[in-house]
RNA sequence: GCCCGGGUGGCGAAACUGGCAGACGCAUCGGACUUAAAAUCCGAAGGAGUAUUAAAGCUCCGUGCGGGUUCAAAUCCCGCCCCGGGCACCA
């Protein structure tokens, strides 16, 4: 049963009256054209001067396209055309990010193995891209899931691997008994139950797992921020993700002797410092005898991050009944264990300074713990509690100095007594790189007992996955590709004894951490990219995308750009030069487009009833490229009604041309020059918004005339080709050229048409408008003063008061203060 | 709590380096065409007030709020409010 709206209604009983213009046949046509011709191939060995411009490649979700894709890929599409046209040589490529959980937990659900979901899935977002007639080089699509692709990520991954950047290590994870799987952090609900079918047993259980080493690159990832041409808000994310920061390491000793480092950014507050504390999971816990501080850390065991962080807002702790010894003055201080502090951050122990640190001064208070002043705030500023930079006080040697000299002496002399020293830092953690799943890369490692992990050689590449019947977990907590036991069971590579392969895949970032390069190359057999085209083609120029991949697709991509920079496989420390996040569409609501509030826009039915140069026009005309903006229905009909307008420039009602050879009258002439320079500065700029605002004055202005002259009709479409490709190249072939308009050259604008004879001149008084002057262009200051005041209104204004000054800005505008 | 964005007509928005606020589009209203409607074309329009028979007009207000700088502020500065996004006990 078709869904009745009152769009649907019209296009069903009249669907003669709405076509405007018959997008329905000249969409196909073109697209199969290109398709055919190859118009977009990119050329690696072009003379032309290189533009790589990237879409983030897409999940292929059972769902299909929404109206969020073609944002992005309008936008760089746009940008594609329009530079092939300013003759650069471009690389615009489309593939698949297709490993990913939906397949696979259809495949435990059905039997249907996710090969063939995804390939279905794949067929359709091609289908749906390539109506929107978007100018990608479908030679080069690459899939994350093609055993000749993951071949490559597994190289790298072995690249990684040799460097020493990825290592096994047994760390906690949650499991749910009720799902028999390892659960991500964010399906683990606050409550500690399971988010997917509500399971109650949900714990941490250590399992071995495959981490790589990105702290090793934290500060080349921070420093090089520098030097990418992205959002600001991107940089700032990435930077604080990473989370640099400044301090020492200091020494304490416990009364009993142990040694007890802390890591802190304020040692200029080491004579403030009144407790210890530990975190639950801290080594030390365990010496000290006490059933309070056993149970508080079984408890702090079983609390997930989420309790431990947002929710559990009041601060929890035991005393141990130990004490540290503070080194600077040999103070006595109690130990206690809380779980506001972190294991896995610097050393797991904090000195607490409740004067000068919120969370301390949180925590004193509520045990009654002594607070100590020794930082001394600007005046009028009370010092409990105060974090900023002060005057030291109270505070041995350091007393009198301010906060950044106290901390650089306090350095100094704890490094001198070898009680500690300057650290830097980070909260960025190594990379989880292995997950319990079926639908994934697998890691291409050979367990043996008697050589431990032996990568497989790279000749034997791709390791690809083997068929099974049951993807669904083992319950035992190995990955279900354990039970595939004749895929598992293999000799070692390197003494050819029995051994394992690993059954953990990679996690879904892997594929996308380096699919820009394959692209390069994609048929490469011999190495993931050849070194000449890797060197003549990157960095890419232009990156468009959503920003909820700010942190971690943008961030491990870099670290996998500069392990392979490091490794001499590639020529940039970067790969992105220029990113761009397009803003998210809402429904027509103004609320995130979502099934349950029945707000989706399906870009199918949009292209069904207006076309997809519409869809294409209308994403860029809502507003600028990165904002947030609503769907709106009338506004596509608005575009298309241009549309529609632009066709009958060129033609009557049965298709015949109606541009003739008459000489354009100088009026229009001047608008389409206005135009040439507007559409091109905007579309340089990404402004695509005003550069159609631009196209639209420019033919009203037309249809306000009864002449169709060629001269300005034929570079109009050359300017509207890059938007609305479909209706330029047929509008095109109608004017009697017979080749793509793709390569023709961007029309170029006559500054000398632009130059106005006269120039309207806004008078004011006290800063309101009272009169306008049309006066010659070169006037002079002067004699428009004298213009401005001989005018009858602005005398009329000036009645009963003294002119003061008069202010002159050249071509624009007089104004005259009075009073 | 902290860090980023953002706030302009009924709606989406535009505005160079501080220089006529509201381009362009939507919705609305009026007109032409039509037997009628649709489509198309032409035109009006920020708000309030006001003059004349009528119209063009004229006056004031107006870019989240309150101050400031300036001949002149959507734009710069200070203080707040609201919305969106991100991070969140990182010592």
């Amino acid at each position: 049963m078709p869904e009745v709206t009152g769009a649907g209604i019209i296009s069903a009983v009249m669907p003669e009256l709405r076509k405007k213009y018959p997008f329905d046949q000249i969409e196909p046509k073109w697209q199969q054209h290109w398709l055919a011709n190859k118009t977009f191939a990119a050329n690696d060995d072009a003379a032309k001067p290189k533009l790589y411009v990237l879409d983030m490649f897409p999940y292929p979700s059972g769902a299909g396209l929404h109206v969020g894709h073609p944002e992005g890929y309008t936008a760089t599409d746009i940008f594609c055309r329009y530079k092939r046209m300013r003759g650069f040589n471009v690389l615009h490529p489309m593939g698949w990010d297709a490993f990913g959980l939906p397949a696979e937990q259809y495949a435990i659900d059905t039997g249907t193995h996710p090969s063939i979901t995804t390939k279905k899935n794949i067929d359709t977002f091609r289908r749906q891209i390539q109506m929107l007639g978007f100018s990608y080089d479908w030679d080069r699509e690459v899939d994350t899931t093609d055993p000749e692709y993951f071949k490559w990520t597994q190289w790298i991954f072995l690249q990684l691997y040799k460097k020493g950047l990825a290592y096994e290590a047994e760390i906690p994870v949650w499991w749910c008994d009720g799902c028999k799987a390892v659960l991500a952090n964010e399906e683990v609900n606050a409550d500690g139950t399971c988010d997917r079918k509500g399971h109650k047993e949900v714990y941490r259980r250590p399992l071995r797992q495959w981490i790589l080493r990105i702290t090793k690159y934290a500060e080349r990832l921070l420093a090089d921020l520098e030097h990418v041409n992205w959002p600001d808000s991107i940089k700032e994310q990435q930077r604080n993700w990473i989370g640099r920061s400044e301090g020492a390491e200091v020494d304490f000793k416990t009364e009993t002797g142990d040694a007890l480092r802390i890591f802190t950014t304020r040692p200029d507050t080491l004579f403030g410092a009144t407790y210890m504390v530990l975190a639950p999971e801290h080594p030390l816990v365990e010496k000290f005898k006490n059933p309070a501080v056993d149970t508080y850390r079984s408890a702090a065991a079983k609390k997930s991050e989420l309790e431990r962080t947002q929710l559990e807002k009041e601060k929890t702790g035991v005393f141990t009944g130990g004490y540290a010894i503070n080194p600077v003055n040999n103070e006595r201080i109690p130990i206690w264990v809380a779980d506001y502090v972190m294991m896995g951050y610097g050393t797991g122990a904090i000195m607490a300074v409740p004067a000068h640190d919120t969370r301390d001064f949180e925590f004193a208070q509520k045990f009654d713990l002594a607070i100590r002043t020794v930082v001394q705030p600007p005046t009028g500023i009370e010092p409990q509690g105060f974090t900023g930079d002060g005057i030291s006080v109270n505070s041995g040697m350091l007393t009198g100095l301010p906060t950044p000299e106290a901390k650089k002496k306090i350095t100094s002399w704890l490094e001198e007594k070898k009680l500690g020293k300057a650290t830097v830092n980070y909260k960025l953690r190594d990379w989880l790189f292995s997950r319990q799943r079926y639908w994934g890369e697998p890691i291409p490692i050979v367990h043996c007992a008697k050589c431990g992990t032996v990568p497989v050689p790279e000749n034997e590449l791709p390791l690809r996955l083997p068929e099974m019947k049951d993807y669904s977990p083992s319950g035992n907590a190995e990955p279900p590709l354990a039970k595939a036991t004749d895929w598992v069971n293999c000799k070692c590579p390197q003494c050819g004894g029995a051994g394992k392969r690993e059954t953990n895949t990679m996690p879904q970032w892997a594929g996308s951490c380096w699919y820009y390069l394959r692209y390069i190359d994609p048929k490469n057999a011999g190495a993931f990219v050849a070194k000449d085209k890797e060197k003549y083609w990157m960095s890419v120029d232009l990156y468009v995308g959503g920003a909820e991949h700010a942190v971690l697709h943008l961030l491990y991509s870099r670290f996998w750009h500069k392990v392979l920079f490091d490794l001499g496989h590639v020529s940039t420390p970067e790969p992105f030069t220029r990113l761009i996040n397009q803003g998210m569409i809402l429904g027509e609501d103004n609320r995130k487009m979502s099934k349950s509030w029945g707000n989706v826009i399906n870009p199918d039915d949009v292209v069904r009833e207006y076309g997809a140069d519409t869809l294409r026009l209308y994403e860029m005309f809502m507003g600028p490229l990165e904002a947030t903006k609503p769907w709106n229905t009338q506004g596509t009909e608005g575009i298309y009604r241009f549309l529609g307008r632009v066709w009958r420039l060129f033609c009557d009602e049965e298709g015949r041309l109606l541009v003739d050879d008459t000489a354009p009258d100088t009026k229009l002439v001047k608008v389409l020059h206005q135009t040439i320079k507007k559409v091109g500065a905007d579309t340089e700029a990404l402004a695509f918004n005003t550069a159609i605002a631009q196209m639209m004055i420019f033919v009203n202005e037309l249809t306000a005339q009864d002449k169709r002259p060629r001269a300005v009709l034929e570079p109009f479409v050359q300017l509207l080709a890059p938007y609305a490709p479909h209706i330029a190249e047929e509008l095109w072939q109608k004017l009697g050229h017979t080749q793509t308009l793709t390569h023709e050259p961007w029309p170029e604008f006559a500054p000398a048409l632009l130059v106005e004879n006269t120039v309207t001149i806004v008078v004011q008084v006290n800063g309101k408008v009272r009169d306008k002057l049309d006066v010659p262009t070169g006037i002079t200051n002067a004699e428009l003063e004298k213009l401005a005041l001989a005018s009858g209104k602005v005398q009329e204004s000036l009645t009963g008061k003294t002119v003061k000054k008069v202010i002159v800005v050249a071509g624009k505008l007089v104004n005259i203060a009075a009073g």
